[in-house]
DNA sequence: ATGCTTATATGATGATCATCATATGGAGCC
DNA sequence: GGCTCCATATGATGATCATCATATAAGCAT
């Protein structure tokens, strides 16, 4: 049953792309079992044979249902790598687009908040994706490993926190507020003063 | 009717410090109109007595009911400033005390992310409430008002976020996060490299 | 073609929730 | 002491939701 299986798991991957855009629109709470399925072309009967609870679901794309964004973030300057890449993953974040598309973008800046308030399962699935991005991140900063992870920590925190509040403030301060996370998260990374133009 | 309309002013700001608590601890969804009232030592069914919506209590504790957040947490500090009430801010907020006490910490990084995808509103209060508490911090940045207020922004940004992930984290990365966020951010604010011990 | 397997659909169920209509009970006034 | 007002309580109502039991229908082997 090879066709069935293939069947199965492609339905169970669409399931977790849906759920993976409707979590980063809406919120966990906010996205329903019902309404990810319909956007998954699928009734809501059907989840259980996929997934055994909604926080189940919620764990898995914690988990891997976010690697995408991050590979399609970084694809557009995987010919780059050290200060360029650095430079392109600042402005990239910051960017007005990023900003605009809370939906296809780093899930951090959206459901950190969320995450920190549910159990130890959904936290720890986020720990591994931090981890990951913040060792693929460090390899591009020019200083010994801790001291790159270092910088990288200050930088991420500094750019998902100036995101976050920029898609929250409803004044000038909206960019603003990402110019100036762009510039001191650059000079951090660089290790000397730097200005970045974001997108 | 004096003494009525006290006791009925008295009862709204109660129910306003319990949902204040209450949606830092659980978010705005996951704090129910019932359980805010319990927390008040009421039913529900007064509540419209009192707010037209839950919408509408939502935007009221955003524009007022977290002010004494930052005059509780600032207050014990106001013997200070100028670059020691910087140093204090940085150390007691991204403190182990704070980590640990989301409901009575912060709104940001816990409900941020929450806010921005609400209506023009809230965010709107949210915004006031921000610029609030930029123009007290830059006060005590020893640069010209817009440098002083581009330095406020990186910095809570980088506080704000790092926070938030360190709220979620389950490793060691937990504490460096927030340590590699405080020594960045103050070296911002005070415009040149140093360190902070946090609390 | 027939019967079995399995992915998905239909249609409950019980829980939770925001909201509202109506009831109660106490405070102040005659 | 009885009347009135108003803050709060009680008890619906209808909506939404996660979950589950059962039904269908399409694929595959015989």
């Amino acid at each position: 049953m090879p066709v069935e299986a293939d069947r199965k798991s492609q339905t169970h991957r669409e399931i977790l792309a849906a759920a993976s855009r409707q979590f980063r629109a809406h919120g966990f709470e906010g996205a329903s079992v019902g309404s990810i399925m319909r956007e998954a072309g699928l009734t809501h009967g059907g989840f259980y044979a996929h997934f055994e609870s909604k926080d189940d679901l919620v764990a898995e794309v914690i988990g891997s249902g976010f690697d995408d964004v991050s590979e399609r973030f970084e694809a557009g300057f995987d010919a780059l790598s050290g200060e360029d890449w650095l430079r392109a993953w600042v402005a990239g974040y910051l960017s007005d687009g990023h900003l605009r598309s809370p939906d296809i973008g780093c899930p951090m800046p959206v459901l950190a908040g969320e995450i920190s308030r549910t159990g130890e399962r959904s936290r720890e699935a986020f720990t591994g994706l931090f981890e990951r991005r913040l060792a693929k991140a460090a390899g591009h900063v020019d200083a010994p490993r801790r001291e790159a992870e270092r910088r990288v920590m200050a930088a991420v925190s500094q750019a998902a926190g100036a995101l976050m509040l920029a898609r929250t403030l409803t004044n000038r301060r909206s960019k603003e507020i990402r110019q100036a996370a762009a510039d001191e998260a650059i000079s951090t990374l660089l290790g000397r003063p730097e200005t970045v133009r974001i997108k």
